[in-house]
Parts: C-alpha cells; structure tokens; sequence
RNA sequence: GCGCCUGUAGCUCAGCUGGAUAGAGCAACUGCCUUCUAAGCAGUGGGUCAGGGGUUCGAGUCCCUUCAGGCGCGCCA
C-alpha cells in the first residue's frame, strides 16, 4: 500500500488513536461525555518534544471540566501503543507528545521509494481546470525585473497546482490593441522620420515611447523596407505598429524561452476585438441592466457590486476602455473556454483591479469566488545598497534579458521564487550577479551532487527498500520527517497560491541532508544499516530531484 | 482624504491559519577534511516580534488604535 500524502496520513491517524483513548476515558469513568472540540495533530517546533503532538487537552478544558495536565495524562494512560506509536508523554500546558516508531520511519521509506517521481502528486484539486495566466507584459517595450518574478511565480504555481492533480493552462496575455499601441506606433513613426529627415524635423509624442529600443526597431524597419513612403502616415503607421509588435512578441518568447518558461497559449487581446467579443459582452451588460450613459460615455453601476465607483467601459470617443477589455477576456476565459478557476499573477500596482474584476463577473453572472489574484509586490533594483529608479519609458531599467546574460536561468528562478509573493524583494544587482555561496540554490544543488557522488562511489548493492533497518538515529529521524512532507507541502502551496514555500521547503530538506551526511556514515556500516542508509539516500534524492523538477530548476549529478 | 500591502536578530527572510524556551540563511567568532564532495557540518554571540490597548487556558499570529514605509484611487493601460 502506497500513501499519497503521509502526513496528512499520520496526522489523522493519531487524531483517530486520541478519539479512541477518549472513548475508553469515558467507559472507564476518567472523564466525562461531551462534545469534543476539534484539535489538531502538528509537528512540534521542538522536536525533542516528540515527533508530533496533539492539543486535544487545551482545546476541551471547558467542555471536559479538567485541567488539561489531567485530560492529557488521562488520555495517554488509555493510548494505544503498537506499530506506529512507540512512546507517549504529556508536557507543557497539556499536550499529548508521541514518539513515533523505528518501523514507522522505515514505512516512510520504503512509501518514497516505492511512488519514486510520482512522490508528492496528490489529487485534491483533480479534474479541475485553472488557467494561470503571468507575465502579460507589454508589447510595446522589453521586459524588466518584475517579469522575472512574475514569471517564476506564475510558471512555479502552475506546476504546483498540476501536482495536486489540477489541469493547468499557462496563458500570456498580449495586449496588441488599444491606446498603448497606438503610441507605440506613434513613437515608432517619429523615430523613423527622424532618422530620415534628421533629428530635429519632428516633435516626439510627449507620452510616447523613449527607450532606445523603439530607435532600434525603427533602425530596423527602414533596414528591411527600401520604399518608405512618410506621406501615407496612417498606413506607415499601420505597418511599422505590426512590425514593431511581432518583433517585441518575439523577443519576449526568446527570453521567457530562455528563462524556462513555456506558455501554452499567447492570447491576444485583438482577437477579442475582431470577433466582436468585447461587443458581445458590452451588450450582455447593458442586458442586465448594469450599464448608464453619462457625459456620452457608457458607465457599468460598479458600485452597486461593490466598488467604490463606477466604471468607464465606453469612452465618450467610441472605444472600449481597459477595463472593457479585460472584462471580456475574462468571460472568455470562463465562459467561451471553460475553465473552472482563473488566477492571475498581478504586480501589487495593480491591486485596485481585483474588487473590479469581481464586480464585473458577478454583473455577468460568473461567480467571483473562480477568480484568484496573487499580488506580486515590486522588486525594487538596488546597486551597491542603494536603491535606482527604473523606468520603461526612460529605457534604462534592467531588462529580463539583460539579467539572463548575467545570471543562470534557473539562479534567478529559485532567487525570485524565495520570498513570499506579498513581500517586497529588494534585488542588488551586485549581489546576484556573483554566483558563490550566498545563493541557496547551490546549497539545494550540492545536496543532490553530492548524493550523487555517493551513490557513484559506494553503489547502491541491490538496495530496493530499507530491509530490516529500523532508524533510530536523529538525524535519520529529522531527514524522514521532512521527507514525509513533501506532498503536504505543495498541497500548502496549492491552496495558499504561494509557491515560494517549495524553496523555502527545499532549503530546509537539504539542510537536514547535509546534517545526515556528516553525522551518519554509509561506506563501512554492515549490511542492515548500508541498506537502510542508502535506501535513505535514495529517497531524498528523489525528493529533491521531484521538487527541482517542479521548478523546472537542473538537479546536477556533480558541481 | 479613502483603500490595499508591509513592519520579526546587524542584513535577507520563515513562522505550518492561536500553541511549548520565537527559527533559518548571510555577516562575526570557535572548532571539524590521511574515511562516502568542506559549495558542507557542529557550536557561540545576537530579539521589547514597530508602539499601545483588547479577546483567552495561551497572541509574532485574531480585533481596535497609533507610528513608519510601499502602492493604488483617470473617458491611461
């Protein structure tokens, strides 16, 4: 028998083991029948308290009438000890610690091995199909720093919901349409005069694009076309935006490509525009009766589904505002497509969207519940411990690409996935661009070489499971446990939207690792504590190779 | 002004949805390689969990409030 999620496993088998100690307190007289508050089963902060520890005691202090040194002895007088359970004690205010077995530890084990790369799979969102979508940066200019976290964090998740069994959609939206473009395409058009007429003979567009990419496209543009005709500005316009565009799109892929990430759709919001899409959904509003006019312009009642006030869709001029946009392609996302859940990984400049996005769906009758928004705070770029603006407009921000030339892939992805999202990231430029130790993702790496130097050189014998060892040292112990978390701690991940917890997991892992290795030896042991050592070893390779995997992060063989 | 987020060791951050003496990494100091990778391990020092109230067996965690920082509040996207 195999166990998908150990942890959750033991958890509730104690709580089973109390329940029962309970009923036998109440046949014997020792306490009272009432009705039981919920406790829970956890690990202890300290382990030396036992291997996990259960709070039934406090929590029914007033419904059992007893202190809870007395509920708690009462208790653990009447447990049932055996297989799994080697010891009990009440300590502390009323906790009920135990102490797990040698053979329990040696299950662990042998589950790991047995499930190998499926190890960490569960399936509590099974069936459910979420569409993630990240990134969606602007067209109209490369991508900066904060991409790189967003991406990390959408791509991370992603994989993190697949593992608990999700269907997951990776979606970039390209937003190649609307009043962004339209000055892209102006400023691309006042380059490119420019630089036939010379500098001087136009205005720039105020608002326009600044950065040295658009004179760039527009170096490239005149390159590739031999007649280029200034009169006809709105067609010049036309081309070089769509020129322009493709060019950007491109190179976005290259270096999302280059940082590991592989969408499974580029959804492009003019798609919405020439079906009629953003038309279809305007209507449907305006059927509902969420929809006014005033000033010429066609407000949605925002406000009666809680926002603090309402919304533009149709602007005065004719055209669709953001808002009606994204609206639509969120219907389409749940209606036209079918997914049950939505998330979008959000710069926290953007948090105002959210109570929008909502009231808008519920005016469509989409329950707002199926959209998730996880907030990404800025990274703020430091040098040398000082902060420096960076802006797309002046152009002189660090772009993704120029960070990709400096650092690994994948020491920039464990990097941006290791704080929270909510959390602010300071990002010295200095700092990660050296590639030593201060970077924990070596310290992650170096365990899985170093695992795999051990198995180079001591072999594996014929080792499938642990045989007869039963593992009584801490270090083992400690290794075991937190091995056994794994699949619990994506479940964590899963439902909390928070994939930095796999790094932050993976740190610790290789840590009780390194602990393991210089406290216990393998070469030279007899055979019983050679199989179960490296049965061991075997395990927590798998471990950190499933949750490299999951972060599509290289697990070296040697360093 | 209103709203959202943040405040934990010198620095960067965890803290498992309220639990035991608040933890890691980096930096500092002390030990450990003729034995499986020292990119490692073991240990020491370092804290009024921003301040103040409250809720209860019990608060870094929940509520109120003050302070500090970040970000939003366009017929821009």
């Amino acid at each position: 028998m195999t166990v998908s999620n150990p942890l959750e496993y033991i958890k509730n088998l104690i709580k089973q083991k109390v329940l029962d100690a309970y009923e036998a307190c109440v046949s014997q007289g020792a306490l009272e029948r009432a009705d039981i508050v919920d406790f829970e089963v956890e690990i202890p902060k300290d382990t030396s308290n036992g291997d996990f520890s259960a709070n039934f005691a406090m929590k029914n202090v007033k419904s059992l009438k007893k202190p809870p040194a007395v509920i708690g002895n009462e208790i653990a007088d009447r447990l049932e000890k055996g297989q799994v359970i080697e010891s009990v004690s009440v300590a502390g205010p009323g906790f009920i610690n135990f102490v797990l077995s040698g053979r329990y530890y040696a299950d662990q084990v042998n589950n790991i091995l047995v499930l190998s790369q499926d190890f960490g799979k569960t399936d509590i969102f099974h069936g459910q199909k979420v569409l993630v979508e990240f990134v969606s940066a602007n067209p109209t200019g490369p991508m900066h720093i904060g991409n790189a976290r967003g991406g990390i964090i959408g791509d991370c998740l992603s994989s993190v919901l697949s593992s608990t069994g999700a269907q997951v959609s990776r979606e970039f939206y390209v937003n190649d349409a609307g009043n962004q473009v339209a000055l892209f395409g102006q400023s691309l058009y006042a380059r490119l005069y420019q630089l036939i007429n010379g500098e001087n003979s136009i205005e720039f567009p105020d608002d326009g694009y600044h950065g040295d990419d658009i004179k760039e496209l527009a170096a490239e543009y005149a390159k590739q076309h031999s007649q280029i005709s200034l009169e006809d500005k709105d067609e010049l316009i036309r081309s070089l935006t769509e020129f322009g565009l493709e060019k950007n799109i491109a190179r976005m892929q290259k270096d999302l490509e280059k940082y590991k990430i592989v969408y499974d759709t580029w959804f492009r919001e003019s798609q919405l525009h020439k079906s009629g899409y953003v038309a279809e959904t305007i209507e449907l509003l305006e059927k509902a009766g969420a929809l006014y006019e005033k000033d010429g312009a066609k407000w949605f009642r925002a406000t009666d589904y809680g926002c603090e006030k309402d919304e533009v869709m149709v602007k005065a001029n004719g055209f669709y505002t953001y808002y009606a946009v994204d609206l639509a392609y969120h219907r389409n996302k749940f209606i036209e497509r079918g997914f049950d859940r939505c998330i979008n990984v959000l710069g926290a400049d953007h948090h105002g969207h959210t109570i929008r996005y909502k009231a808008g769906l519920k005016a469509l009758g989409i329950d707002p519940g199926r959209l998730d928004v996880v907030l990404m705070q800025l990274v703020r770029l430091m040098r040398d411990g000082k902060p420096f603006k960076m802006s797309k407009r002046t152009g002189k921000s660090i772009t993704l690409s120029d960070l990709l030339d400096e650092i690994p892939a994948d020491a920039a992805r464990f990097f941006f996935n290791l704080n929270r999202s909510e959390s602010v990231m300071d990002f010295d430029l200095s700092l990660a661009v050296k590639q030593d130790s201060e970077n924990p993702l070596y310290y992650v790496q170096y365990a899985h070489a170093r695992i795999c130097s051990i198995l180079r050189n001591v072999g594996t014998g014929c080792v499938k499971d642990c045989g007869d060892y039963l593992y009584n040292d801490r270090h083992e112990r400690q290794l075991i446990s937190i091995l056994s978390c794994f699949p619990d701690i994506l479940v964590s991940a899963a439902q909390s939207l928070e994939p930095s917890k796999i790094t932050k997991y993976l740190t610790d892992l290789a840590g009780a690792f390194h602990s393991f290795y210089n406290a216990c030896r393998i070469k030279g042991e007899n055979d019983c504590v050679f199989a179960g050592r490296i049965a061991l070893v075997l395990c927590t390779k798998t471990v950190i190779k499933n949750a490299l995997d999951l972060m599509n992060i290289d697990a070296p063989e040697k360093m």
